[in-house]
DNA sequence: TCTGGGGTCCTAGGACCC
DNA sequence: TCTGGGGTCCTAGGACCC
């Protein structure tokens, strides 16, 4: 049974054009027409008129100069492009309740289930470009077609500021003469080694079967890659997709740099995480220490906690003791930029510190659970375990009286729960 | 190419478990 | 005695994205 809509062109991909400098210039009026780019040390975004020139993200700003004299350089004003993209964010969800974000300035738009308004997908596309001008001032881009991958293609291709219809039965005579580092996940490195092997495009990488390309990619890429230059990418999009990790880091200029001041850099990262994990109610199991050296390479060093916590103190001890470990890496190789990423995140209900018992009575239990509410508030759902003789062993799931999850279904332990360690 | 800051996913070896 | 096999977790590194 196959229904009209899986082979109709219904995804929507609209990616603002060259977000950071447009905004600029369009809060700027002197700016418009000119080579603008936004950067600190590097450049973010630049404009068409300086990408004509050949100025690209991530150059060095000089290198730049370089290329496109009398660039002009702002420096970024992060508020100001949060807030665009919230306003062009509303656009998407007014018109369909499907929009999976790609990152700030672009997400892909499941224009599907409006069929039955009978306005062609590339008549929405076109009056999201309308309204994303009118209302917002920006240019953007929007791409057509029948999976999201082919949507992302199509809105590359069309750049800038402009509209692409990849119908069903033309995906093929699109996508076979596109050079391969167009496809969207081929970076630099994928393509260096697949033309290494003489294939220039989508449609030489076609030629190959699925075995050969995993041989040469590996079985995921190798595998993502065939599905690609097939037209055999999802459909459907990814609309609620948890955070996965967060993380904050920092170039360190060119050192030598005093280990109390690196020290004090990352204890000033794990702090600004920290605040972004409590304001999500998440905690972490993880944490990653991020090095680069001055000769450019880099290193992480990981340590998982045996509980996720949302605590400074806990996951700053962590991450010190990481970068101790690491002196002789960055004695030898100089360090000039630390950073720290957390992972392994959890809903924030499923904090689970470890709390010693005096031993296997009641009493010491509710010492126990009133220090954890104490510390986590009186909305925490404890769940205790003690230690048989052999194993660990569940007792018992405790939820005193008056104490309520402060949402139902949220606030749940996962078996990992409230250690009662008897001596 | 003298390089920012925020992410995602995959690979691979070793530990450990049943 | 030429050593099964599968699953999960941890750690480190790498490719890729904007």
């Amino acid at each position: 049974m196959t229904e009209p809509g899986h082979r109709r062109a219904a995804i929507l991909h609209a990616d603002l054009d060259a977000f950071y400098a447009s905004v600029e210039q369009r809060d700027d009026p002197r700016l418009r027409g000119r080579p603008v780019a936004v950067g600190g040390g590097v450049i973010l975004a630049a404009s068409y008129e300086a990408k004509r020139r050949g100025v690209r993200t991530p150059m060095g700003i000089r290198e730049a100069r370089g290329l496109c004299p009398g660039l002009i350089v702002v420096r970024p004003r992060f508020e100001a492009y949060v807030e665009a993209s919230r306003a062009v964010f509303d656009v998407f969800r007014e018109t369909t309740p499907q929009v999976e974000a790609v990152s700030i300035d672009e997400a892909f738009l499941d224009v599907a289930g409006l069929r039955h308004i009978d306005v062609a997908p590339v008549e929405i596309g076109a009056r999201v470009r309308a309204q994303v001008r009118d209302r917002v001032g920006l240019p953007i881009t929007v791409g057509v077609a029948r999976t999201p991958f082919l949507a992302k293609v199509a809105s590359r291709v069309a750049k800038p500021d402009g509209l692409l219809l990849v119908e069903p039965d033309r995906e093929e005579a699109f996508l076979h003469p596109l050079p391969v580092e167009q496809l969207w996940g081929v970076g630099d490195v994928t393509a260096r080694r697949l033309r290494g092997y003489g294939l220039e495009t989508a449609g030489d990488v076609a030629q190959l079967p699925a075995s050969v390309l995993r041989g040469v990619l590996g079985p995921a890429a190798g595998g993502h890659l065939f599905a690609v230059v097939h037209g055999l990418t999802p459909v459907r999009l990814v609309t609620d997709r948890p955070r996965g990790s967060v993380g904050a880091q920092r170039a360190l200029g060119p050192g030598p740099h005093e280990a109390e001041h690196v020290r004090s850099a990352l204890l000033a990262l794990v702090d600004r995480v920290c605040r972004r994990l409590r304001a999500g109610n998440r905690t972490a199991r993880t944490v990653v220490l991020r090095l680069r050296f001055a000769d450019y390479t880099r290193a992480t060093r990981s340590r998982s906690l045996a509980f996720a916590t949302a605590s400074g103190a806990e996951l700053g001890a962590a991450a010190t003791a990481l970068l101790d470990a690491a002196a002789p890496l960055i004695a030898a190789r100089g360090l000039t930029l630390v950073g720290v990423a957390l992972s392994g995140l959890e809903p924030d209900a499923v904090v689970q510190p470890a709390l010693p018992l005096d031993g296997p009575d009641p009493a010491g239990l509710d010492r126990a659970t009133d220090a954890v509410a104490a510390r986590f508030g009186s909305g925490t759902v404890l769940r205790a375990s003690m230690l048989g003789r052999e194993r660990d062993v569940l007792l018992d799931h405790t939820a005193r009286p008056g104490r309520r999850p402060s949402a139902p279904g949220v606030a749940a332990s996962d078996g990992r729960g409230e250690h009662a360690e008897p001596r």
